[in-house]
DNA sequence: TTCGATTTGTTCGTATGTATT
DNA sequence: TAATACATACGAACAAATCGA
């Protein structure tokens, strides 16, 4: 007769607590994932095993379920198990990368295949936040930073330039030679090494004239019309971990986007 | 003994049909809205009245209505019902504009007060598709078309010019006259008038010098850099019903967009 | 290859809570 | 207050996918 052990730490929740069950699941399983109890790529035990753990139905567990795979937290797998997302497969790969060759008929973007850039480190340099890069990173002035330039190149064309921000703390360990020979995508990079999930990007774009550095990374001339797009990647509890400034050559690409679903 | 009327040519659906029933189920009822059987912001039948129209159980139907709410499609009302949904509540307003003030620190974009634009028409013309426009629209090149002209002002200065390209044949009836008058925004006059629902749109910017027409319009210089933005919007079954280029004068507006979830 | 155990996916039904009219 | 309609929660049974013996 023994207590069955509650699997890493997953706490039963209280039938009176704020709004429905399966949001305080929802906020449960959250928990656990976010406070490390399951990595990126875990297995999380079977839905009846986590339902009588927490005290709930399976259904209302699954509705938990439901809404975390929604948000690419969890993803399912019939026959196999429930696991903490891991972003490496393609729809994750692109998902906040979506510059494309102009086309002459602008529909049907979405069909083709879509290429994959080739990047370049062309500058990674530790420093201190400046005033804008502290506030949009929640650091105070002077924390410091890591900020690395790429460059990215598509059918052997520079397209855009990125100048990644960091914060070296939450990015401890990361190196010029880590950063070069990541295996995968740089979104990954941050996950596999350090614990970081972006799940969501904020973004604003504006034209602007290109400067003399920027002309000479894309090869363009000064003074040419580029787009630049300063993106906050979010984490768990919209927390930022990221700011990119990409300026982009729209000479021969577009920048894309799908807009639905509010 | 009379057997119970279906309301509004809802079909029961078959037991051995293609993928799981609740697809079949949410396929029905796209149909009913799409044909017309339900218009926008019409009351559906209660849930149990369409579970037994269509021979299904209620979790089944309520299964389907879920991704239809999701998709936009329908709105649900606790105590009140299930609604084919109007577009017309701010947060459609705003879906599909997404231009705002710069700001010094691009992060708490969202938490500020969005803005409503002043919208002046500057141009209404009746005309024949051109090869792009046909192509986009999926229409024949000569077919007729209005092409609508915007100048939209934030703050009292004119930031954006918007071109308009509808075929005459979907949109038949619209006169200038009817669409000055229109009591709330153009997606909701495509919806009220038209019986159009924009469900979604594909977008593709990029930064160009201005032109004279642009300068003209937005107030600003030749040459320069504003941001052009292709954009198509679609109805159900991703058709395409709108061509739209903005221009937009990024000098001290950004274009916004919050990427997430595939 | 086959079979069985495991795990999620689907469908059903019922009871109760909550918002609206 | 009563009736209506959606929201939540529970649980059972079977289907389908996966994996290893």
């Amino acid at each position: 007769m023994t207590s069955p052990v509650r699997p890493h730490g997953l706490q039963r929740v209280a039938a009176g607590g704020p709004g429905p069950l399966y949001r305080q699941v929802k906020r449960e399983l959250q928990r656990v994932v976010e406070s490390g109890g399951y990595g990126p790529g875990d297995n999380l035990p079977n839905e009846s095993v986590i339902a009588q753990a927490l005290g709930v139905s399976i259904g209302t567990l699954r509705k938990a379920v439901d809404e975390l795979v929604h948000e690419h937290v969890l993803v399912r797998h019939q026959g196999k198990g429930t696991f903490v997302a891991l972003h490496t497969d393609d729809r994750f790969l692109f998902q906040f990368f979506h510059v494309e060759p102009r086309e002459e008929f602008p529909l049907e973007a979405s069909l083709r295949e879509r290429e994959y850039p080739q990047v370049d480190c062309v500058g990674f340099a530790r420093g201190r936040a400046d005033e804008v890069e502290a506030a949009v990173l929640r650091l105070h002035p002077g924390d410091p930073v890591v900020r690395i330039d790429n460059r990215l190149s598509l059918g052997g064309r520079a397209v855009v330039h990125d100048r990644l921000v960091v914060s070296a703390h939450t990015f401890k360990g990361l190196t010029e030679q880590r950063f070069l020979s990541r295996p995968s995508t740089i979104y990954n990079l941050y996950q596999t090494d350090h614990g970081i999930t972006v799940l969501r990007a904020r973004e604003r774009a504006r034209a602007v004239s290109a400067g003399r550095e920027t002309a000479r990374i894309l090869g363009v001339a000064v003074g040419v019309p580029v787009l630049e797009v300063h993106r906050v990647a979010l984490t768990f509890g919209d927390k930022p971990v990221e700011y990119r400034i990409s300026t982009i050559n729209t000479a021969a690409h577009d920048y894309v986007s799908l807009l639905s679903k509010g």
